[in-house]
DNA sequence: AAATCGGGGTG
DNA sequence: CACCCAGATTT
């Protein structure tokens, strides 16, 4: 009888990844990184951003070292900028508390801010080999598929049975190989749709595979319509520079640059009088479309030249954004797309 | 248009 | 515990 982890061993030595950026010097700061990063983003778009990061923050004492804007600025179009701030906050304990040395006690790690229990699994076990299963996306399609789990897996008891069964399969020898090929057979082989069946190593003793009903498992989360809401932002031009303001640290896009946020076109033209700044009358640019996890968003700009160079704007909240050389400040994506093609405008 | 992804926070 | 929040990409 050939256990679950020795078809999975195999395709590992066979066909697991081992030269991505991250697996070259598998220390738990890389390691670290590359899992923040991944949870959120497929391993081709993350790998530019992984190298830039570890560029400019060799050690994790730099990251702590450096102003919360410069890490945005490195994370600027991966989305979900909670882990970015998160990732700075660890980075300080680290250096504080652990002596800029990440830390290997599971506790240790799993009380780090933005590292759950997944996480602080992959980190100690892939640059420890210390025994701790994971389950991530990837390694929960691939185990309710095989033991055809009924059940959304963000149910607390479907996700305590997946654990369970994550728990089962891993095995005590080579369990940093085993974590890498579990995630890459999700990745690559167990995808959510088409999934490459005939290249699996675990089609033999797999339930959906036998069933043909691969496309029940994992099963789906409830879905619900989500609102749409509209949004005016102000895009306020001077020379070739545009105002920016720096975002509340918590809530959408926490502690990015955007322009000024407003309701409604009156209330810029409110704002815009209060803050006794003379422009040309505001005209309305070319709307966007953007979906967050829970609503839609209409975005409105509207733009409009300052006139006087005298705007009592308060740099300490803000920055004027200059187009030909852009600050290292986190921007949202449809905040960067708009200054990128009002940079082209405006030449 | 719908699905996705791990962790934090709240009630 | 259940439920909500946070983005960008892929299908």
């Amino acid at each position: 009888m050939i256990k679950f982890s020795d078809h999975i061993l195999d395709w590992y030595d066979k066909h697991g990844r081992k030269t991505l950026p991250w697996q070259i010097e598998k220390t738990p700061y890389h390691v670290w990184l590359s899992e923040v990063m991944l949870q959120q983003t497929q391993v081709v778009t993350v790998i530019p951003y992984f190298t830039r990061f570890i560029a400019s923050f060799p050690t994790i004492t730099d990251i702590a070292k450096a102003p919360i804007d410069d890490v945005l600025h490195l994370w600027t179009g991966l989305g979900y900028y909670a882990r970015a701030r998160n990732l700075h906050k660890t980075a300080k304990i680290i250096a504080e508390k652990f002596a800029g040395i990440f830390p290997t006690q599971f506790d240790d790690v799993l009380n780090l801010p933005g590292i759950g229990r997944s996480t602080a699994g992959a980190i100690l076990s892939l640059s420890q080999k210390q025994h701790f299963a994971i389950l991530d996306g990837n390694v929960k399609r691939v185990l309710s598929r095989y033991f055809a789990i009924e059940g959304w897996p963000g149910n607390k008891s479907i996700e305590n049975q997946l654990w369970q069964l994550s728990e089962h399969v891993t095995p005590k020898k080579e369990v940093d190989k085993f974590n890498q090929a579990m995630m890459d057979i999700g990745a690559i082989i167990c995808t959510r749709s088409k999934p490459k069946c005939k290249q699996c190593p675990l089609r033999q003793g797999c339930i959906a595979f036998k069933n043909d009903s691969w496309q029940c498992y994992p099963t789906k989360k409830p879905k619900k319509t989500l609102p749409t809401k509209t949004a005016y932002f102000l895009v306020l031009a001077k020379n070739k520079t545009i105002w920016l303001e720096k975002r509340p640290p918590a809530g959408i896009w926490g502690g990015l640059y955007c322009f000024p946020q407003f309701s409604s076109y009156d209330d810029i033209s409110i704002w815009l009088k209060k803050m006794a700044i003379i422009t040309q009358k505001p005209t309305q640019l070319i709307a966007l479309k953007h979906t967050f996890s829970h609503f839609h968003l209409d975005m409105v700009p509207i733009y409009a030249q300052i006139e006087q160079n005298k705007a009592c704007l308060d740099e300490s909240h803000g920055c004027w954004y200059n187009l030909s050389s852009p600050p290292l400040i986190g921007l949202a994506t449809p905040v960067n797309n708009l200054l990128k093609q009002l940079s082209i405008e405006i030449q």
